[in-house]
DNA sequence: ACTGTCCGTTTGTCGGACAATTCAGAATAG
DNA sequence: CTATTCTGAATTGTCCGACAAACGGACAGT
């Protein structure tokens, strides 16, 4: 180590914590945080100018800028298509499913994925049941019908889109989750419906059991429909452990890790010719 | 809407979208985040230069710093400590934890994050039991000492450390979460432990229930310890019963939202004096 | 009333600059 | 020869100044 010099004389020692230097950046992010979460800022409000900003915080606007990126990240902040940020609500779907795709870096199983929505799934379909309004019906109802549709053209020889098809079993899955009326549960059941897509486009493809997908769905949308909590909740967990059954099916161990490559990470986009 | 002129024609009608322009600050960060997890750049890897990253993108270092702030707080890159940035996986408890967080500022109620925590507790609760090992029910001896020490003490007449007492409640809860060995799980059952932080500061106070929360940590644990999932499960649904009745008592509805005053954001610092 | 124009403000992007820190390799001491 | 120290290159954090593009609003013209 380095001896005491003119600039720095710390000595190591007990009773001596790491000293902790955040950068201004960070310090920005975090004193414009406080200030929303506390209610000086209002949800809504366009954010201050980058420049009155750096003034105040005696930083210079290159820092405040990437403060504020750090809060757009974390959907505080929503930049309104060229128009001026503004404070925002998060959304925190969103910032959840950014969470559930960390989630498969970290190697998960499918195990892991089954046994939260055997607990999770069964008991949003029961509540789902008993606050479930029209509208909910409704856009399960279309969702039905595309899910039948597209069935009904994979039996007929057409090629299988099988994005299309986990999108739309997600999509159901998602609208349930939404019926039941709880955010919490909702943020809660988010990861699930995340990962279930790289599940789905494994089991799916292999073992071409999309009718029977579709018609546990549609058990459940009439138990829904019937205001049947009990019949909810029991056709969502059979539908469950098919899903379980299925993954067995294809020989795949289920402690291993779900696959990085099925993620959807959106168009690629290029930098140079914008 | 302005007739078409020279830079733009764009009329109103069917089959116009919506033209969208990303910052390319946020191009660089979907280019990086795309390397990340198509397996270009490796976790553990330091992030290349930034001004290697600028000239590779063709964009300005600047630009390239904010796309790497997004990164940043997305947690696919870590700063540790003044060191080069590295490559990371996120950790996906603390990702969850701001989307917990903003539900707070969506106004959500007691009720969801009751209903919620019935839902997610017992099932936890009962495979804790089964596969909690020795070190995990060290650490909720500990907590439990620490917490009956606690309770002690405010028996005993020693000001209310309300705060410290949440927080030994939250890691109770924590520790089982964890000893479920269920990342899924884990995940989703963060946005309940998080909120359980401003609802605990409300009614703990009020209703000096705290020996009350210790017995029933108490009786869960001693399930544990006996590998008894039906009766951890069954305590902890009394528990989080207690918990809804003890909201109840204090006169607050079922349906108002959390206060968003209960937020731990950490000290508050300055951004002069560095 | 609707259109088109002008102007100040603000963001997005660029270029350059410098102190502080880290890292790796050279130089040195034992 | 090995271990330690020193040195210099590379990199990040922060600052400064600049400019085009887009937005918002005022204002005038048909």
């Amino acid at each position: 180590m380095a001896p005491a010099d003119a600039t720095r004389s710390v000595a190591e020692g007990p009773g001596f914590s790491r000293i902790e230097r955040a950068p201004a950046y960070r310090l920005v992010y975090e004193m414009i945080e406080r200030e929303i979460f506390e209610g000086r800022l209002r949800v809504g409000d366009p954010l201050p100018a980058e420049l009155q900003l750096a003034e105040q915080l005696g930083v210079n606007r290159s820092t405040v800028r990437e403060g504020i990126r750090l809060l757009e990240q974390s959907g505080l902040v929503e930049r309104n298509g060229g128009k001026r940020p503004r404070i925002s609500t998060p959304h925190y779907l969103e910032l959840a499913s950014s969470a559930s795709r960390a989630l498969i870096l970290h190697s998960v199983t499918f195990r892991e994925l089954w046994e939260a929505s055997m607990v999770l799934e069964p008991s949003i379909a029961e509540r789902a049941a008993t606050k479930i309004d029209d509208d909910g019906l409704a856009e399960l109802a279309a969702n039905l019908d595309s899910m039948d549709r597209a069935v009904a053209a994979f039996e007929g020889g057409a090629p299988e889109d099988v994005v299309k098809f986990v999108e739309l079993d997600r999509g159901f899955h998602e609208i349930l989750a939404k019926a039941a009326g709880n955010r919490v549960l909702a943020l809660a059941h988010e990861p699930v419906t995340s990962l279930f897509i790289p599940a789905g486009q494994i089991i799916l493809p292999r073992l071409k059991t999309y009718r029977r997908v579709h018609d546990a769905h549609r058990y459940i949308f009439d138990c829904l429909r019937a205001r049947d909590p009990a019949g909810a909740r029991t056709w969502m967990h059979k539908h469950m452990d098919d899903f379980r059954r299925a993954y067995e099916m294809t020989q795949m161990s289920l402690d291993a890790p779900l696959d990085v490559a099925c993620l959807d990470l959106g168009q690629p986009t290029s930098l140079r010719n914008r």
